[in-house]
DNA sequence: CCCGATTCCTGTAGGC
DNA sequence: TGCCTACAGGAATCGG
């Protein structure tokens, strides 16, 4: 599913192929998404131009400019747990779930499929800055502002367990499931550790973990656990080295014990009871 | 303020 | 071409 790795993996693929182009037509299929696609997309995005495509956390911001050079807003797009956007080619025809197209000038279509419906494209006539959705949002874990400092300061007094604490927005963003499971397990530490009672210097190889599977992930095009694929239709091949995730009753690879399975926060969390403390 | 529970959706897996 | 249920999960929201 789309955290911070494959939403990156996507804004890579897709950007070369859509930057500078021009939208010449927009397909909705389905409007009914986690927020409904709103009813002038069309006319908003109809002849305007897609600038540089960026990432804030799990989000895909794309950039519009209208015929006379001037800001024609932004598309805030989410790809929730099933989302993927990939290009195809005029003539292709969807597929059930590919809700929505962006038709281009050169004959691409940028298209957007998911089966479950928990992402969303949403137009943003002020910019990022204006948006409630990305004001919360805690620094991204690839830049400097998250260290173990951080998740220190923020962690004292809370009795929350640690992996529903690091998936928190707040703290930081772009961390889901798979990937809080996977920094936890190379950090050494208990999944259901309360937050307030890890010591500094444990959060900070948690940092430094955090940091190290999401940057190997984006490497392997992120984690494809059935059907993800990147802009250009391939799907990613982290999920290889998943070592805790999804592996629940397996054997550890670094000491061989059963990996075991807990409810934290509502979510399937899977860790080694004798490396993780 | 903190934190657990609920909600949205549909494909897939597993039990019978 | 078997039917039914449980489960997966990001993030907003609600309630204790």
């Amino acid at each position: 599913m789309p955290e911070l790795p494959e939403v990156e993996t996507t804004r890579r693929g897709i950007a070369p192929h859509v930057e500078g182009r021009e939208i010449t037509e927009v397909i909705v299929r389905q409007a009914r998404l986690r927020v409904p696609v709103p009813a002038d997309l069309v006319e908003r995005l109809v002849g305007a131009r897609i600038g540089p495509l960026s990432r804030r956390a799990k989000y895909l911001l794309v950039p519009l400019t209208g015929a006379n050079g001037c800001s024609a807003g932004t598309l805030l797009w989410h790809l929730g747990m099933s989302g993927s956007l990939r290009l195809a080619r005029l003539g292709e025809l969807p597929k059930k779930h590919d809700h929505v197209d962006l038709v281009l000038d050169d004959g691409g279509i940028l298209r957007y499929h998911d089966p479950r419906r928990f992402g969303f494209v949403d137009w943003l006539a002020e910019g990022p800055a204006g948006d409630a959705r990305l004001a919360r949002l805690g620094p991204e874990p690839l830049s400097d502002a998250f260290d173990g400092a951080r998740l220190f300061a923020l962690s004292r007094r809370r009795r929350l367990a640690v992996k529903p604490f690091l998936m928190d927005n707040a703290v930081v963003v772009g961390v889901g499931n798979i990937y809080a499971a996977e920094a936890l397990f190379l950090a050494g530490i208990d999944p259901r550790r309360a937050a307030g009672r890890i010591a500094r210097e444990r959060y900070d190889r948690l940092a430094a973990a955090v940091r190290e599977v999401l940057a190997a992930a984006i490497t392997q095009g992120g984690t494809t656990l059935r059907d993800f694929v990147g802009g250009t239709g391939e799907p990613g091949y982290f999920k290889q080295r998943l070592n805790v995730y999804g592996r629940d009753g397996e054997p550890c690879r670094r000491c061989g014990a059963e990996l075991r399975l807990v409810t934290l926060g509502q979510r399937a969390s899977v860790f080694c009871g004798q490396c993780q403390t």
